[in-house]
DNA sequence: CGGCTCACG
DNA sequence: GACGTACGTGAGCCGA
């Protein structure tokens, strides 16, 4: 080995070493580093091992994942260095490590033989300082080298062949990242450390000057002595001072910082080749400190611990990129390498597609205690969705994916003669049975030692429950991200990933198409599927990398824990339970529908004087202000086009036109009939059940929203419209009971704002408009008239949305004057409330969020705006949201609460809808009263006993066949 | 795909 | 005095 040709500039090695990329890790940095960064681990005796646990799976990715030939590992030496000799003061106020830490030192030396790779150290040098020769020697030798270390006293030697390695981040630093951390590039980096010292070395530096201003300074002057030299030109007087007094303290600073590449070193370069480790001493080392995942991983190269693996190195969960040259001695560790040259830094995913393969990821995630989890399936709405496959991840970077359900790609158009074979596609080989599949999966998933995450996990929860799959623990970044951030921005996936990981996931589009060729999953290629699939995993986790701390550092653990996590798989089983819909009532008011519109069309035509589409407003506002002439309050919209909204034309009908109030009709008609008869007849399923889909992250008050279809906008107002409730119906034996809350937000605007007199007259059970009436138009309430209570409602509605005189006017119908008076009235009575106002548009301006009386934070980011218009819908924006979000605090503890009284009281209610205000059961006919009772008793005291409301919390009960009678 | 309109709390 | 108006949602239709 050591015969090849020397060269003349590797004159100090003994030889040309057998490899091209030799890595140097910082064996000392890392052990550090990683007893903080990794979570607690023991074994079965109590020794901490979590260091050395970490710094063995390095070693593994190391040689599986990069293109190491040539590896070396470096400590430091115990004992003093050359530097305390320079300046004794160098590095002596360093605390004592851990007692935890302390044996792990030598585990890590163990763990370096265990690899059979050397183990590096001298008297009187640092690691860095050995580091340092030898990748000096090596880039003389023309090898290229990569120091495993984030040190930030290493980064003077990147550049040309020599890069670093974070290897707890597993980022890559190069003289890009160099340059971002001192602000030179790195072969500057010592002068700026000279300059700005460094206090946990205790190397002085220079008074007052630190990373920012000594990068300034050196890219003005060059290096520290020219600057030293020219220190009288510095400008500042104060700068200029320390500079001059402390001359002498940044030349020894730079002697203490500069790494010395000289050390004289007993190993040489051409030794630092990869050899095979002895299994036996691995395996000892290994089960030594009960590395259990790692053991298994290592199964094929150690034998006998996962009995029945078939193919060496086939299930080895790792994928490595081949060996840019020829494969190294452990070459035969690495995994088969699928993948193609990846984009650098991209990573590899595996597809795992037999048992072993999947049992040893299983293993991974037990050993780790966390993995993210996504599915894979045919189509969004989990009550038509099949599934297609699982992708894991178990650390940033590592991820996998488990294809169950792919099929042969369907090839051209279905005729009469196809099989249902090739129309349905059959089940591509190379891939494990489904069930089998799931049964290996299914104990991880429930195993309550093992954190599954997963981003809007309600929805893999609902597919997986259908095949008897439950997922707990679990964290959803989705919900981190909406409570840590909500109304900043949106909580899917792709915008978190640019937004915390600066990375644009594959988008969807890019692996089914869109459109018309747009296809469903289980027609993916594997590896396309592969890549899309795993990296959903591997983003998930990263996420929750970023998003879980900061949920303690931001006080918001209590509203994630108690509010919105226990949240999830509640709305999952409403979903799930979906709602009973007659068919045949709806089809009946359709068709009643049609043909009430088709007369009103006639009408409307003949009225016109010619046909026209009735639904264009475009069209309908020529029709009325052009031909027509008819006088118009002339409210435009962005296009410009003068509005047709209700309100007009209800002015328009009020001043005798009949047309515009035909045009009303119709679009009550029309609307009715294509949002609710037609398209809820569509979305039952062969339940005879629709099923709503509740969106937790998307409301920035905290309320719910519901879609496909939507159930909380079903109508109510008008009788015509309500008639649609009595298509919502109770299975035979069964009742739908209603509970909901009574004037949730106006009792909480009077318990937030502090007004006595609204807290006075709820505490007593008053009408609380007719009261707010008396009080504002100072009318006895004995002889209050309907007309006035109806105005005073609606400033009652208008201080929960922040009241304007604009808006009051514009709801009311009268003039803004008017409307002026009456809020002038009202804050007058009630100071409180004005109070209330200002306050929370000053918190919401120096903080950028409101808080709810449970601490959720809605962002209000429109209240920073420059444009007025929009600052001021940000005040109201901040006024409402307290109230709005406090309420919906509210119901989202009673509704995790109630499942669990129902049970503990034997009931069989079901939960089915929430409406914001209201929850919706189907119970079985002999417990409606029991269960009526208790859901009011839990709904009543469910802000207790967190927040102790001023105001009592009041719930009505309503029940019936139909929701139209149960309202 | 944005705008308009309208259903709900 | 600007700016364009009550807070929060989702869905269907029209027309570019």
């Amino acid at each position: 080995m050591t015969d090849a040709p020397e060269t003349t500039a590797a004159a100090q090695t003994a030889g040309k070493p057998p490899y091209r990329h030799l890595y140097l890790v910082d064996g000392s940095g890392y052990i550090f580093r990683a007893f903080f960064a990794i979570p607690p681990r023991m074994t079965s005796h109590g020794l901490h091992v979590n260091a050395a646990f970490g710094f063995t799976n390095m070693l593994i990715k190391l040689l599986r994942e990069s293109d190491a030939d040539g590896i070396a590992v470096i400590f430091d030496a115990s004992g003093e260095s050359f530097r305390n000799a320079l300046y004794p003061a160098y590095k002596a106020q360093r605390d004592e490590p851990p007692d935890e830490l302390v044996p792990q030192f030598a585990m890590i030396r163990e763990a370096t033989r265990a690899f059979n790779l050397p183990c590096i150290e001298k008297q009187g040098f640092e690691a860095d300082d050995i580091i340092a020769t030898y990748a000096r020697q090596a880039r003389e030798a023309g090898i290229d080298v990569t120091v495993v270390s984030s040190d930030k006293d290493l980064m003077q030697l990147v550049g040309g062949s020599v890069t670093m390695l974070d290897p707890i981040k597993n980022r890559p630093i190069g003289v890009e990242e160099v340059r971002e951390k001192f602000g030179v590039t790195p072969d500057k980096v010592v002068e700026v450390q000279a300059l700005a010292g460094d206090p946990t070395d205790n190397v002085p530096g220079v008074p007052g000057i630190g990373i920012k201003t000594a990068a300034q300074l050196i890219g003005e002057y060059g290096d520290l002595e020219s600057l030293l030299a020219r220190a009288a030109e510095i400008k500042q007087p104060k700068r200029r001072e320390k500079l001059i007094e402390h001359a002498e303290d940044a030349r020894i600073s730079l002697k203490l910082v500069t790494l010395r590449d000289d050390v004289p070193l007993e190993e040489t370069l051409d030794q630092f080749g990869l050899k095979e480790p002895e299994p036996e001493t691995l395996k000892g080392f290994l089960e030594r400190y009960e590395f259990r995942s790692i053991l298994n991983r290592l199964a094929d190269k150690l034998g006998d611990v996962v009995p029945d693996e078939k193919e060496a190195g086939k299930g080895l969960p790792l994928a490595a990129p081949a060996p840019a040259a020829a494969p190294g001695p452990l070459a035969d560790l690495a995994a088969p390498a699928p993948a193609p040259a990846a984009a650098p830094g991209a990573p590899a995913y595996a597809l795992v597609r037999d048992e072993a393969a999947l049992e040893a990821w299983i293993a991974e995630a037990v050993e780790k205690g966390i993995v993210a989890v996504d599915t894979e399936t045919t189509s969004l709405d989990p009550e038509r969705a099949e599934l297609v496959g699982v992708s894991l991840a178990t650390a940033a970077g590592r991820a996998c994916y488990l294809p169950l359900g792919h099929r042969t790609p369907s090839e051209g158009e279905a005729d009469l003669l196809s099989t249902p074979e090739q129309v349905g596609g059959s089940l591509l080989e190379g891939q494990i049975p489904i069930e089998r599949a799931l049964a290996l999966l299914r104990p991880l998933l429930a195993d309550p030692t093992v954190l599954k995450v997963g981003q809007n996990l309600k929805y893999d929860m609902r597919i997986l429950a259908k095949h008897g799959v439950t997922v707990a623990p679990f964290d959803d970044t989705m919900l981190l991200s909406y409570v840590l951030e909500g109304g900043l921005h949106g909580h899917g996936m792709d915008e978190l990933s640019e937004l915390h990981l600066g990375k644009t996931p594959i988008p969807y589009k890019a692996v089914c198409g869109s459109g018309k060729s747009q296809i469903t999953f289980d027609r993916v290629a594997l590896d396309t599927a592969c890549d899309y699939a795993a990296e959903d995993a591997d983003i998930t986790l990263q996420l929750w990398q970023v998003l879980k701390p900061q949920l303690a550092t931001r006080h918001l653990t209590a509203v994630y824990e108690v509010m919105e996590r226990p949240l999830v798989p509640v709305l999952a089983e409403m979903e799930r339970a979906g709602i009973k819909v007659d068919a045949g009532i709806l089809r009946r008011m359709s068709n009643d529908f049609a043909q009430r519109l088709e007369g009103l069309e006639e009408e409307i035509y003949k009225l016109a004087g010619r046909r026209f589409t009735i639904g264009s407003p475009k069209q309908l506002g020529e029709i009325l202000f052009d031909e027509m002439g008819l006088a118009s309050q002339g409210r435009k919209g962005k296009s410009g086009a003068l509005s047709t909204g209700a309100d007009i034309l209800e002015q328009l009908a009020a001043q005798g036109h009949e047309l515009p109030r035909k045009v009303l009709d119709w679009r009550q008609l029309a609307k009715l009939k294509s949002t609710y008869t037609d398209a809820l007849q569509g979305q039952i399923t062969a339940d005879g059940r629709v099923h709503t889909s509740y969106s937790q992250a998307v409301a920035s008050t905290g309320r719910l929203s519901s879609n496909d279809p939507n159930l909380q906008n079903i109508p109510v107002r008008t009788e015509e419209g309500r008639k649609i409730r009595s298509a919502f119906i109770a299975e035979p034996g069964h009742t739908l009971l209603s509970v909901d809350y009574s004037q949730i937000e106006l009792r909480l605007a009077a318990d937030i704002a502090g007004v006595e007199a609204l807290r006075q007259a709820f505490a007593e059970g008053l009408d609380i408009h007719a009261m707010t009436a008396s009080q504002v138009f100072g009318v006895p309430l004995d002889q209050m008239d309907p007309a006035t209570r109806r105005k005073a409602k609606a400033i009652n509605f208008g201080i929960i949305y922040g009241i304007s005189p604009f808006g009051l006017a514009q709801n009311l119908g009268i003039e803004q004057g008017e409307a002026r008076a009456y809020i002038a009235a009202y804050f007058e009575r009630f100071p409180g409330i004005r109070d209330y106002m200002d306050r929370m548009k000053v918190e919401a301006k120096e903080r950028g969020y409101v808080t709810t009386l449970f601490g959720r934070r809605v962002h209000v980011p429109a209240l920073l705006d420059k444009n007025p218009a929009r600052r001021q819908f940000g005040e109201r924006a901040a006024i409402n949201a307290p109230i709005q979000g406090t309420a919906a605090d509210i119901i989202k503890r009673a509704m995790i609460r109630v499942p669990p009284a129902l049970e503990r009281a034997g009931l069989k209610a079901r939960m089915l809808l929430q409406v914001h205000d209201e929850l919706l059961f189907e119970v079985p006919d002999d417990q409606r009263e029991e269960t009526a009772a208790l859901v009011k008793e839990v709904m009543e005291g469910a802000a207790a006993p967190t927040v102790n409301l001023s105001v009592p919390l009041v719930a009505d009960v309503g029940q019936g066949a139909s929701w139209a009678e149960a309202h």
